[in-house]
DNA sequence: ATCTTTCTGGAACGGTAGGTCCATAATTAA
DNA sequence: TTAATTATGGACCTACCGTTCCAGAAAGAT
């Protein structure tokens, strides 16, 4: 009975990761949302609430993409490797500037901090599930739990350092060069703690 | 002849730029910048031109404040101490949240990235001249040209991803942490680097 | 073919945004 | 004291924001 909804919901909500990704939430109106997502108001507010419900939708969506994205180079490659193609490929993968938008979850950090505390607070969260696979990666690749936290949480700085970098159009090979300093200091320690270590 | 402004413009600005830094460009209405600063409308309009014009003169009030800070550290402590300085400075001073907005430069550059260029190379361009400064510190400390010029964006990519933690109100031992692990490789790196100099 | 249910497009809502304008107040020079 | 000039407060403007609502279109069940 009755008449069935006629867009794809996924592929919506696809499209709003994108347009939110790359102009933030303020500066993404309903009008921009209808016109990329291709639905009419009505529909939009019986699917998903209102503006804020479908962002929430969407970090959840571009969180699990990245998570996923990590976890899949973790199952597939040596720890380290594992890190460096993650940060790599969210780097360096093109010189497109239209998929430059840094990370949506950074985006959010920043521009919603002093404005809307939940939705901060969901990206940071996110976030942290990140950092904490940073963490078993490197846990993985040899060090000890405590350098492990350390580097995890210096791993995520530059993460979130070089997404800033990122929306500044920044060169690749530029942006490639600061990637491998920071990963030289990192596995140099590493192996200066194995080196050590082995010599007890 | 004629009556003379009534507000002190420095003033005016000094509470702009605090409110800007905190909310950001979007998010900051004009009539929250009116009873900040205190005029009207009017008043607010002769003076400044318009919203987007303020802005453009707090990011330089902004810049030229920071800018000042390291310089100034620079001039009094030996290279290496004045950029820890700089850092711990930005990030350890204090533990009332009402402190911890970040970097102004960096949340423009987040916030308007796909919005206003203009605006976000502006502050872009103010990001740069701090990155040549590190470089100027580290050449100070031994650093060769390339290892400065190297070190110098890594380090403007840790300032950037400590000011993302700085908005999530992240704890200052953990940040100092952070930071000292950073410079811990900067500095064990150079000193290296000198060592095997002396050798030759 | 009809009934029922649900989705859909578009008009309309109150609120607020940034910006303009003008009558008035205030000040200095003569 | 008066004339000239400029700052000021506040009403007003248009445009757009996110949201609500409703009449009507479309589709499945019988």
């Amino acid at each position: 009975m009755s008449r069935p909804v006629e867009f794809d919901r996924d592929q919506a909500v696809q499209k709003a990761v994108h347009l939110f990704w790359q102009r933030g939430y303020q500066a993404t109106s309903l009008t921009d949302l209808l016109d990329t997502m291709g639905l009419s108001r009505s529909s939009f507010y019986a699917a998903f609430g209102d503006k804020r419900g479908l962002f929430v939708e969407c970090l959840d969506v571009f969180a699990s993409r990245n998570q996923a994205l990590l976890q899949r180079a973790r199952d597939r490659k040596p720890p380290m490797a594992a890190l460096r193609s993650y940060f790599e490929r969210n780097f360096g993968q093109t010189a497109d500037p239209d998929l430059h938008f840094g990370c949506m979850l950074v985006n959010t950090v920043i521009e919603l901090a002093a404005i809307d505390q939940g939705l901060c607070d969901l990206a940071g969260h996110h976030l942290k599930i990140v950092q904490d696979l940073f963490e078993a990666c490197l846990g993985d690749a040899g060090a000890e739990p405590e350098e492990a936290k350390q580097a995890a949480a210096f791993l995520m700085m530059v993460n979130e350092g070089a997404r800033v970098a990122d929306r500044q159009r920044i060169s690749i090979p530029d942006q490639l060069a600061r990637i491998n300093t920071a990963f030289g200091y990192v596995e140099s320690s590493i192996a200066y703690r194995n080196t050590a270590n082995a010599q007890l």
